[in-house]
DNA sequence: CTGTTAGCGCATTCAT
DNA sequence: ATGAATGCGCTAACAG
């Protein structure tokens, strides 16, 4: 393979003449310019990047880092194709590494995930854990950092995140089912803890202050996001409430609602309606009505934030979308 | 950020003795390891992967090469989930290149898209083109390559390849629908010059001839796998032909069909059954009958054949499964 | 506008 | 078992 010097012996010039050809200087003749290019055509030459990046420090690659406990998303896969495609723009490309945000055995670290040597030029980083180890690791390396969806609390110095509204998402969602005429709205909500919980249950308070509907905790419920755990929780509250309308964290809890009223003999909407905050591509019968997020241009945004100075806390974006469909009726 | 010399100095010992303690070299005492590994990770050294893969001239990094004139499909996201989980084993990682097969500009390389420079050991290639100028410059490049797809014909050394058995499916669908009763079964294929439509096409020959149905052509028709296309053909073929039952090159095909048979009138599958060749997740409604191919097993796979160092022409992976739902009747 | 020199951080001979 | 020297291929700082 070709290199630097084979090209500068044999157009009689110097490495650093070439270099500056390669690299788009302007302090070179065109005469040399074009002589340089034509005999590395001749030989094939092209500028190694890892030798390149060893001086430069810049290896046009993006580390975007995804959870390894469990089979990618919905969102992982749009996230991965926005980020791509965005990167592509300006001929950067992505590595993808699926580590988990903490390491297996909590004491030690496993020597081979360490992050530190890694040929990025800087890291997105979806949904970390509370306490992510990655993002420490990261931030000692200098690289900089975007993380999609919730910052973690204890996150030392700021790192810019990126996330939808879930307070506005809510809102928008019970809103809808207020204005249908429902009053007796259960909220499913995922882990108490999470910042994304707590985040819709304010825009559910929002909503329902809005429409003078007094709270009523009992019809607030937690659930791991799984489609058993909608088994669970819909064999519980469809016998003890009088509920008109649900809204679950997830598509999956809507399916084991489904399952549930199925299986009780309860009819979707006819009895009860149901609208789910988002999550998957599933499709459900009747057609569920959910949230659609634009995790592709989230991905995008991620690139772009990823290269913006500006010190920004928290940014907000809104890429969602209600999708209205056949789980959903009015009352009035 | 501490290099080796830091851990060296601070030792007392030479660089290369710390070099061979990260790299499990067995000539290093007890004694002198363990000070070195302390050191190291008190002024929190590690290797730096671009400086060891300048000399080693390996990087860790795999290339996926998908192409980029379209969006992604559900192929490609499990494709990608399955070659970086497999990748994962051994601590490499994925690295992801959005790359036509062919130029935009089919006179002139695009220079910024070369892959000579990139920081890959090896490659695997999605579906490439017949001509496809990305392997030429992998193999230009002495990586080793996995071609997921049909081979290009053309392809000057042997390549490894990896597919799907479509002779196979495609008679072994076909033959599902002869057992149910249909004698009169229209074929759309793809592009008539893919190898996977001639694949597609011997095996429902196959099945034809073993069932002792006489092959008609007018019976087979080609299309560009879009729903409109499947549309155009629903229109057509409702009206002029009395089959029974269509199979479809693709899910997208049959969505148009269903469509084109809803505003005709036509139910499925009291009045045509329809099977589809695969392609997507999505959902019709009658569930529609496909082909359920393992495209993440496909991509562990495909990693699997990098590193392995025998010469095999052309890798047959049996990973698919017929999907039997609504959309199929038998008329028995 | 061009060439010389000096690293970047490491692995790899070959001595010892 | 350890160390000194050399080179991987390139960019950058400076000198001319």
């Amino acid at each position: 393979m070709a290199n630097i010097n084979d090209v500068a012996k044999k157009a009689g010039v110097s490495k650093s003449t070439v270099s500056n050809v390669f690299n788009g200087k302007k302090n070179v003749s065109d005469e040399i310019r074009q002589k340089v290019l034509k005999i590395a055509d001749d030989i094939g030459y092209y500028p190694n990047k890892l030798a390149s990046a060893l001086t430069t420090k810049r290896t046009g690659l993006t580390g975007l880092f995804i959870d390894n406990n469990s089979k990618f998303r919905y969102m992982d896969y749009k996230l991965i194709e926005g980020v791509s495609r965005e990167l592509k723009k300006s001929n950067k490309h992505i590595i993808l590494y699926l580590q988990a945000g903490k390491s297996d055995d909590d004491n030690q670290i496993d020597i081979n995930n360490k992050l530190i040597s890694e040929p990025i030029d800087d890291a997105i980083i979806v949904a970390p854990m509370v306490k992510d180890i990655r993002i420490n690791e990261l931030i000692d390396m200098r690289k900089s950092i975007v993380i999609i969806g919730q910052a973690p609390n204890n996150s030392l110095p700021k790192v810019k995140c990126l996330d939808v509204d879930n307070i506005k998402i809510s809102y928008e969602v019970t809103k809808y089912l207020l204005e249908l005429g429902h009053r007796k709205i259960t909220l499913i909500n995922s882990d108490p803890n999470m910042t994304i919980s707590i985040d819709r249950m304010k825009g559910y308070l929002a909503a329902l202050k809005e429409y003078n509907v007094e709270f009523n905790p009992e019809y607030t419920f937690n659930s791991d996001n799984t489609e058993a755990m909608g088994e669970q929780l819909g064999s519980r509250i469809f016998k003890s409430l009088d509920m008109t309308a649900v809204i679950t964290s997830s598509d999956e809890i809507a399916s084991g609602l489904y399952n549930e009223a199925k299986k009780a003999g309860i009819s979707i909407p006819d009895d009860i309606s149901i609208f789910a905050l988002g999550g998957t591509d599933k499709k459900l019968n009747p057609s569920l009505c959910t949230v659609y997020v634009d995790y592709e241009m989230l991905g995008r945004e991620a690139v772009a934030l990823l290269s913006n100075k500006e010190v920004i806390d928290n940014q907000v974006i809104d890429s969602y979308k209600l999708l209205i469909s056949d789980s959903i009726k009015s009352i009035l």
